[in-house]
DNA sequence: TTGGGGGTTGTGCGCGCGCACAAAAGGATA
DNA sequence: TATCCTTTTGTGCGCGCGCACAACCCCCAA
């Protein structure tokens, strides 16, 4: 049987109300009495039952979340995990709302953060997609004294609650590798942007510093990195046409690096031409990129695990406000290296999620 | 507001007692009264609240584990995961005892899971490593109407609850892949089993089936498979002399997979000697193994996640019979792909497990 | 001696549900 | 109509904890 608060008080010669407050650092009560129970807490090893202690607070805390435009794939799987993590705490009387934003509109997310600001939340989860607008929010948040779980995008500068998402200098680092592999003594690689705000992404940056320092260290083969960014990644043609350029002016194409989840764009540009002895690394496993790597059109994806970095996000705020638990900085979510040979097994594995309440 | 189950009662203009009949199918309701309380249950979306529920239930169920020796830094980790999910489920009124046996003894096997039996579990979590005894115990379970988890081996003849594991055939397939990476056109691949009951062990059958086909259905490449069983895996001079005596014989030796976690032993034995040229495929993230991986002298690993497996079988056979929910039969958990890059990631992320229990 | 007042301690209710038991209603028989 | 039995329905307590409020103690001033 575990011990209870009624087990301390029976011991220490008091009543349950002296060691509830001795628990939970109320005052009032006299040193003495305070030593003695503090005691017997340890000598009986005291956990509170978290089931009754979450029955009787009997409290809703509210968080907000910040997800966007639900057409993209990537998106729409953090806000799937951010749906299961509304399921798995409501019996502990969290209450999330998610707040809609435009991916490619500063402006709107400024709207759409003080929205969030408006409703009162007592913790915030959000991927910092823009720069200023995001720092200029956490301060806002760090002020109010509102817990900010950061996913998708690091900001270190900032100081935000945690950061759950994947370690970007290392997944570019480990993208490079992935494209070394089999590659010709010398050799062009083209590291490719497809994003309108490419230049402002940090995260996106980090990738691209990994994927040279590891062409850097690895002395045994000379490539030639070439960075690009394209911004009108939803116009095909354009995208068509811009490619077939690039490869004429570089025969000698090797590799080509999509820094985010948006490799299917190019490939579907290409109308599902096969890049012969091209190899191609991209992020995550959304319905498109699966279907170019079942047909051997992407080599690698890099999945960045978005169901998880929703539901963990949320899963830590209630951790922080609720559960008063200490959370990490810095969550780095595994690098999964995906081949068509193993990533049905990543589809199935978001089903059903283990515990983090204790 | 969630809706309770005074809140039925009200609506439907009974007592909270025949709400609770009708949830619960408990009877002695009148058929008139029980089809009202039920349209009122789906009108307002009743969904119990499983803290009140399992703060009421007031009962402890008891699980029992059998973990193999602690010395095997496999085991231990599976260990560890079970250990989490104690901790985890400790305030829903688990209580988990775990029987320790040996890995390598069948007459053990079958006392542990003798004791296991006397002590009438609610519950069991068990690796079946061998045959004969794992169905003759899954079958006296069956009996007795004591549901199973399994985890690290499949019985697929056999009744369990639930398996928890790796696909072990396509866990051989992706290992074939791996060491096809850049090798020659004509080679020579080793499959060892480093086990004393190869022959015994379905999942390694199985595992060599998956390699043998990847290179059946590649064409590509004309490879010799050589299957050797060595089962005094703990004699590192007697592993040395009889690799030593193989690569004489097979001197266009380009890969090696070896069917399980003990990889490390090779290398170890080979005395940190590098091995030109041949690739080296593994199974798991063991510190010796990950020692030889960032030495360069394994290339692959894949991760069986032992933490997850012990973890997740203790989760579902809580969800079965504590929160009566549908558990899948079989869970094949992800064919993760280490590298040295990215080894570090899959280490960290055990730390803190999200939530299973709705 | 009485009356206050601050510091300290004890008591009791409620959270939503499970379950035992009491109460009531309906039906059959004498 | 009274009695007994069966079926159906209602009531109340307890799970362990959080929190509001009542009760108590002791010291000092009037």
């Amino acid at each position: 049987m575990r011990v209870r608060i009624k087990d301390i008080a029976e011991k220490a010669g008091v009543s349950t109300g002296t060691v509830d407050r001795v628990i939970h650092n109320r005052g009032n009560v006299a040193p003495s009495v305070k030593a003695q129970v503090e005691q017997v807490m340890n000598e009986l090893g005291y956990k509170r039952n978290l089931i009754a202690s979450t029955l009787a607070y009997n409290r809703t805390i509210r968080l907000a979340a910040l997800v966007f435009n639900e057409e993209d794939p990537y998106w729409s799987q953090i806000s799937s995990g951010i749906e299961k993590a509304r399921e798995a705490t409501l019996h502990y009387g969290v209450w999330v709302d998610t707040f809609l934003c435009d991916q490619r509109n500063p402006q709107h997310f400024a709207k759409s953060v003080q929205q969030i600001l408006d409703s009162r939340p007592d913790g915030v989860l959000v991927a910092p997609l823009f720069l200023k607008e995001g720092t200029q929010f956490l301060r806002t948040c760090g002020e109010k004294k509102i817990p900010v779980a950061l996913i998708n995008t690091q900001m270190s500068e900032a100081k935000a609650l945690c950061y759950i998402g994947q370690d970007s200098y290392q997944s570019g680092f480990v993208a490079a590798r992935l494209l070394n592999f089999g590659m010709k003594k010398r050799a062009t690689v083209l590291l490719l942007n497809l994003d309108s705000q490419a230049a402002d992404a940090q995260h996106l940056l980090d990738k691209e510093r990994g994927f040279r320092d590891y062409f850097r260290k690895d002395h045994s083969k000379s490539v030639r990195i070439i960075a690009e960014n394209f911004a009108a990644y939803d116009q095909p043609k354009a995208l068509q046409s811009w490619f077939g350029k690039f490869l004429q002016n570089h025969p000698d194409l090797a590799g080509i690096f999509v820094t985010n989840s948006r490799a299917y764009l190019l490939l579907d540009a290409l109308e599902n031409k096969t890049l012969e002895d091209i190899n191609v690394v991209g992020f995550d496993l959304v319905p498109p990129n699966l279907a170019h790597l079942k047909a051997n059109r992407i080599n690698f994806l890099i999945n960045q695990n978005p169901v998880l970095q929703g539901y963990m996000g949320i899963i830590n705020l209630v951790n922080h406000i609720l559960l008063k638990q200490k959370v990490s900085e810095v969550q780095y979510l595994p690098l999964d290296i995906v081949v068509r040979e193993n990533c049905d097994y990543y589809l199935k594995g978001n089903l059903s999620y283990p515990l983090a309440i204790y």
